[in-house]
DNA sequence: ATTAAATGTTACTAATATAGTATTATATTA
DNA sequence: TAATATAATACTATATTAGTAACATTTAAT
């Protein structure tokens, strides 16, 4: 029985922290920069949540649960594989993939145990997840025999953050199409002869 | 006789400077932000700058000072009228014409007189130099006689906005015609029956 | 190779900023 | 109106940052 306000202040702050946290990392980030931003009470924050950490944790764990789902909901749809890679780069470049650098810097070189797990956890799970996609396509013949699971990964890795680097340069019809030729020409040298991409 | 050495760590700071501050604005760096950007010890830094507003100041006074220059440099061009708006506005949107949001913001809601002077300073120049520019355009007939110069002035501001808002979505090229078609556009409505725009 | 200039390292204090809490007042909603 | 949620303010403890000093190390010119 969460009244309309306690709902409203919820998400009010949990945009705000993940706005801040995006942009300048957490370390940057005071709670009263959360409270500006959200337009709230230093003590309604504490109220929610017990430190900016807490806060944090709980955005991350959005963060990848959902991301987990989008990459899931992708692999789980009847369409061919090379779509299916397709998708999950344009997910990554839309940035609804992974968390923001700064993000990321500041938990590496910071001293939090709890978002190092959260993050160790995740990127396990999603790797697995990721290597079981690919074992399996290999075996229904998308993927030549003879390649290495984790070379692909690091390939399909390293084209999302290409298309990610070019963000600022890139419009969306323009990475589309630039999507579609990184794709092409990555599923050139790996397709089998089998299968083809239609163009 | 400035030493290699030296000259090589001065850049270092300015450019760590420029960097940081442009990103998170000047509150949120903090000198030691600066000198492991700029892989240099904070003595280094204190050797060079009195603090962190001192090199805030130079690197504004550079930014608008070179700005100026850009500016001129188009304005004196021996191109038409028109030209020199597009490429006024191109440099603008390429984001060397202003200072970042960040840095503006922390200004304006901080307590620096001297970085609120500086700007207000560069902004009263330029804002007179863009209405002698235009002021001169419009008795060499490339503006409308009834049109007032401050509206101009408004509505070129605004489509600069526009294209700099837009950035993240659009690519070089694509951005490039998105320029073309709201100066033309512009010009449309604003330039005599002499002149008109070469497509 | 020697020397002077420039920078790094470490350690420290004072100033400032932030975290987190208590209290009282005000607004919202049932 | 009563109950709940939030705002505002003020406060202390803690953490961060600013800025300086003394000494060690590196660099580059002679």
């Amino acid at each position: 029985m969460t009244s309309p306000r306690k709902q409203k202040t919820r998400t009010a702050l949990l945009e705000a922290g993940s706005k801040m946290f995006w942009k300048y990392g957490i370390r940057k980030v005071t709670v009263e920069d959360i409270c500006k931003e959200a337009g709230v009470s230093k003590m309604t924050f504490y109220r929610f949540y017990e430190n900016k950490i807490i806060l944090a944790e709980k955005l991350l764990t959005e963060i990848y649960e959902s991301a987990l789902q989008d990459y899931n909901k992708i692999m789980q749809s009847e369409i061919p594989f090379p779509e299916k890679i397709r998708q999950t780069i344009l997910l990554k470049h839309q940035g609804t993939l992974d968390v923001s650098d700064e993000f990321l810097d500041d938990v590496y070189r910071g001293d939090e145990p709890s978002l190092m797990g959260l993050i160790e956890k995740y990127s396990e799970i999603s790797k697995n997840t990721i290597r079981e996609d690919f074992a399996k396509a290999q075996k229904e013949g998308w993927i030549k025999k003879e390649l290495k699971i984790d070379f692909l990964m690091y390939m399909m890795d390293s084209i999302g953050e290409r298309m990610f680097d070019e963000k600022l340069k890139a419009m969306f019809d323009d990475s589309h199409d630039m999507l579609m030729e990184l794709t092409t020409f990555f599923f050139y040298g790996m397709g089998t002869s089998d299968n083809t991409l239609t163009k």
